[in-house]
DNA sequence: TCCTAGCAGTTGACGTGTCAATGATGCTAA
DNA sequence: TTAGCATCATTGACACGTCAACTGCTAGGA
């Protein structure tokens, strides 16, 4: 299924069909795939995607400890963000926020027992969900293809908006 | 880089390092793709890709109306999902509701004028930023690629969970 | 007749994300 | 010294999504 006028690819502006099938295909079976994700991980150990990115986080830290800026840029999150995601996590007793000794008006973000407890009981599962999903559905050159169109992705995003 | 111990691949049940390095840059690539197209669109036209989904719907149906199931079943959304939807699209002006006619206990959605006008605005440059995020980054042959992993994720998903 | 099934749609509670505004604090330059 | 100014973090308002409970209605069987 190929275009009627070829000659025009060159100077459009929009995408063919056959181009907007894949484009819509490729971003909702990916939005999918994050979404089965995420409800597995929420059945083994009752933890979000983002719980489980804190604690990696916090886990890998000196001290079971972070800055809370530090912990944002570490995740690539917004600080806003964060900070009502650890209020949430801080209610369910995952992590502890106390001042920094060090830096005045810094937070400093703490792993709780039960919070290495969650992350050390999520990993497995995670990463066995994570082959199960996208691992074991492609072949060895599709992941290594998947890889690279990330990175061209990635790349033109970076370079478009700044 | 590839791994230390290749005989082990066969039986494993995690993924190995490089799998995991190209899993995240895969999921996140496509996660931050929606989240400019995203952007993009409510730069452009103050809609959101649910709007769009939406509005696309309606505009193509007879009449610019469909039941309330219909609809959710079209874009593949739960029900109450869309009923919020609505409801904060209503207060926008976008699309009415009312009793259906022919089945009782049925709720019409309807296209009002500025629901029209504003998806009517929305198309071309939300096509324009699909061409330029997604198409753009990639060789065609990438974009070949694209669909056929996006296909490949999907069956799997499909076959798993279901 | 009545009661139970089930469907269509809505609602409320809550987790999650963004944006803009707000404290609180330190730094710097007039 | 002090008036800005940037930085760290939090907060409130709101959009969005899921889950479970609920309303109203219809239909089918005891």
């Amino acid at each position: 299924m190929t275009e009627a006028t070829p000659g025009r690819r060159a100077g459009r502006q929009l995408p063919t069909g056959d181009e907007l099938r894949i484009w819509r295909d490729f971003i909702e079976t990916t939005a999918a795939l994050s979404s089965r994700l995420e409800s597995r991980l929420q059945r083994d150990s009752s933890l979000s995607t983002g719980d489980y990115a804190v604690l990696l986080a916090l886990s890998e830290a000196q001290d079971q400890a972070m800055r809370s800026s530090e912990l944002a840029a570490h995740i690539g999150w917004e600080r806003s963000r964060l900070s009502h995601h650890l209020g949430r996590m801080e209610r369910r007793g995952l992590i502890r926020r106390q001042e920094c000794a060090t830096v005045p008006r810094g937070a400093e973000v703490l792993l709780t027992a039960a919070g290495t407890e969650a992350f050390t009981g999520a990993t497995v599962p995670h990463l066995r969900a994570i082959r199960e999903l996208f691992v074991d559905a492609l072949t060895p050159e599709q992941v290594v293809a998947a890889g690279e169109i990330a990175t061209a992705l990635r790349t033109h995003l970076d370079a478009a908006g700044g």
